[in-house]
DNA sequence: CATATTAATTGTAATATTGCAATAAACAAA
DNA sequence: TTTGTTTATTGCAATATTACAATTAATATG
């Protein structure tokens, strides 16, 4: 049915997925290690940068900013946006533990 | 349009958003934990620890295996199940290496 | 004020994802 | 062979996502 049983996962596995789930697209990887390697903030080249329609960049700017990614300030015409340092480095974090995860050893040769 | 244009961006940015994707579901997230704390192999019990459909769980475990998080075996009528150590080690690394990233020093103060 | 510039919003179309009932397939055991 | 057990597949229905044209909003500049 297209939508998510949240409800019957922990708080936990469903904030692993949230997290997971905006980076789960190329344009928003793009955007992310765009804001990282400037030297500035970025204000809106981000459209020829990427090739992707004006509309469509806003809208993941968008998602990336409700989930808490990144920040955006306004600066006279343009709006300048960058990675929201704090959050970012809790999510990372909270990604970090789930993918650092290993094999118990004990069922390391039963496949 | 619903499809992504996989074609404007590097080959690391889609391998990123897809590994991400992957993850970037609760009930996948509760599939590799489960294998994860495993003492043995999970042969199917993935359905009732979980409380989705046994379709369904079919369905995930079926996207987890195409993308090589996990490898399964037949042993009888039953499937075993269990996280690819090596596959894993170097989505691991890939996921890993984007997400440490931190903002450069000189755009931490311009929003 | 009129005009340009930049970004957000709205509306819409195409495709993808999630979930499950029903069924099939594969094998073990009686 | 028949029956049970376990997992995969098929076929849907509902919802979500991706993308963009057209428009709007907001502000700067002439």
């Amino acid at each position: 049915m297209g939508i998510t049983k949240s409800e019957i996962y922990t708080k936990q596995q469903n904030e692993i997925a949230q997290i997971a789930k905006v980076i789960g697209h190329p344009a928003r990887v793009a955007i992310l290690e765009h804001l990282f390697k400037a030297q500035s903030c970025i204000c809106g080249d981000l459209v020829e940068e990427i090739g992707l329609a004006q509309p469509t960049i806003s809208q993941h700017l968008k998602e990336l900013k409700n989930m808490g990614f990144i920040k955006g300030t306004i600066e006279g015409t343009s709006v300048c946006y960058c990675i929201d340092e704090t959050n970012w480095e809790s999510m990372q974090q909270v990604l970090t533990s789930f993918i650092t995860q290993n094999p118990s050893s004990k069922n390391k040769n039963c496949c």
